[in-house]
DNA sequence: ACCGTGACGGCAATCGTTTTCCTAGTTTCC
DNA sequence: GGAAACTAGGAAAACGATTGCCGTCACGGT
């Protein structure tokens, strides 16, 4: 029970087989020629140990430690957590195991980080964090390939993968055009955020295409569901008409549906609404559920493992890739048909 | 640039600076007896070629590899994530790497991870899932120590760190009374699920030591706001007065509140109201914000890994050890002064 | 002059695996 | 019957770092 028994060495199950360590070695990785008979009873000599192979020491021989960092820049949070699930799992699927690291915003435990994963040898790193502003590289002249997924590195010359948020917005405006709508309003982010900026210069663009441009500058704020009502008083105390409002995020979607619908406006028969995010939690809740433009964030995790991996096996993919994102329909945009 | 240099060696650091690799050693970890001379002279070889001590090969001779294994039993989510970030926190500060596994509800995945942390030689193991029910044994006989976090390992003679559910609906109730409210009703998630029904025995429980009782049986459902916005309806329609709710959740508390709000009934002055989890984007949403019992995920993630190296050390500390709440107050059961 | 004593560094074993090379046997074939 | 050709498996050299043990100086005391 308690008892923890010493790791079992291919040295011990050579002894209880009755063959050297090299013909275990190879009786265990089919490698050499040896009798069936001898592979049979070294395999259940291990199996009887219970050994399994010390990676460290096989890496020690074969220069690879089939490892790959994850460093988080800012601390890990909702956006984060997807890319590193896809990204986990893209490797997992390869046998890398995956060291994660939490750089909570702090450039000395980064640089921290990165030491120790080299001193570990991983073949790899991701970077990620929670802006998809670009930011400096993680380290110049690294001797293994690094990928940023989500953020993207300021040198064009890194391998980044990144949401395609400008995509995301000329959907959820042709959605909305789509459904009828032209006098199209939007709330979103800080504007010192480069996503709210990102969004709300597309956003514009694709109405442009039309002919046609927002009823009012775009409102920019906070992400949060509180700034999201306080737009609405906002829209409705201007003389500006509208019958659809674009949010750069699901939680300000979610503050402006409630106080539209506490103002005695309806969603979606009066106004249509089209989040951002496509935040199961908000969506749902949302009355009614709301459209929203989905990120694909593990797809784009997973896309950025694969592309690590290329880059570990000799094939890089330098500079960046627009992950698309995807338009997720729901009752917010569209009237119901009874 | 693009140019990927290899790995400086040890033997690379001795060649440059005119000494033995075992000098080099050595100078770098300030063992044996060396003229100061040489000492720089080998630190400075290493700074020139950035030479980073190959962790696998020291660890193959000092048996330690100063790493452990994460594995989150189902799918990484909200509550994994600060338990996880916690434990991370505190086996960094303890110059120990972190490998991270998600399980993702898959046996096979699971055993498969076990094997290969093992194969990876970590010191430890912390293992935690999406709910606090106990669950089977990891594995028997583990040659390293294990600590369930969050979740909790049916075998007692294991150690477990979980959250003090019971002592936080405790709280919320006497926080209750404490501000005058003594018809109280519970919301909260599904029967089957183990959370749900401790906190539900425990909030009764204390309402007997005061000779008090629920004013109706808890209502089981979901875990959602859709729940809690219907929940409000079968209160209503019941003939029991209340002046609180207690919700096994804050979601479920945001639901209450804002269908009270639209049944003209006022949170706090009619209802008092109180969630579970202190999820921030709900408690700051929450039309007022929400008073609600905090898990203290990150502190109990942080004393696991506490927990995780003591027992690596020498020193386990086996059994369930309970984790305790704090009630985090906010205006949804203090009435405003004005 | 000789011996003892530190101070300084080199040598080699060690950790656990893989892999190359090599040596006995055993066949096979002329 | 003897050489060639296999076959099965052992011995040992890597891989990169640490560390205990020794050898070699220079110096001082008698």
């Amino acid at each position: 029970m308690g008892k923890l028994e010493r790791h079992a060495t291919i040295a011990d199950v050579a002894a209880l087989a009755g063959v050297s360590v090299g013909t275990a070695s190879k009786a265990l990785n089919g490698r050499g020629s040896l009798r069936e008979e001898t592979r049979m009873r070294v395999r259940e000599a291990a199996r009887q140990l219970s050994f399994e192979a010390n990676a460290g020491a096989r890496s020690l021989h074969s220069g690879r430690t089939y490892t790959v960092g994850m460093i988080t820049t800012d601390t890990i949070g909702r956006f984060s957590i997807p890319v590193l699930m896809g990204a986990e799992d893209a490797l997992g699927a390869g046998e890398m195991s995956v060291f994660l690291c939490d750089g909570r915003d702090d450039p000395i435990r980064e640089q921290y980080y990165v030491k120790t994963l080299l001193s570990r040898r991983v073949d790899g790193m991701i970077v990620t964090g929670r802006r998809t502003e670009a930011r400096a590289p993680i380290g110049a002249n690294l001797p293994v390939p690094v990928v940023y997924a989500f953020i993207s590195s300021a040198d064009p010359g890194d391998c980044s993968v990144v949401p395609d948020e400008a995509g995301g917005a000329r959907k959820a405006v042709e959605h909305l055009l789509a459904v009828g709508r032209t006098r199209i309003a939007h709330v979103t982010g800080p504007e010192h955020h480069n996503s709210a900026r990102v969004r709300a210069a597309a956003a514009s663009e694709r109405l442009a295409e039309d002919g046609l441009s927002l009823v009012a500058p775009p409102l920019f704020g906070g992400w949060s569901e509180v700034w999201g009502r306080q737009a609405v008083g906002i829209l409705l105390a201007g003389r500006a008409e509208f019958d659809a409002v674009f949010c750069g995020s699901d939680q300000i979607a979610r503050g402006v549906c409630d106080a539209l619908r506490a103002a005695g406006r309806r969603v979606p028969q009066d106004v249509a609404l089209i989040g951002f995010d496509n935040w199961d939690v908000m969506t749902e809740a949302c009355q009614p559920p709301l459209t929203s433009i989905d990120l694909d964030l593990e797809g784009l995790g997973r896309s950025a493992a694969e592309m690590l991996l290329a880059a570990i096996n000799g094939s890089p993919s330098p500079g960046r890739h627009a992950h698309p994102c995807r338009l997720v329909v729901r009752e917010s945009t569209t009237v119901p048909l009874t």
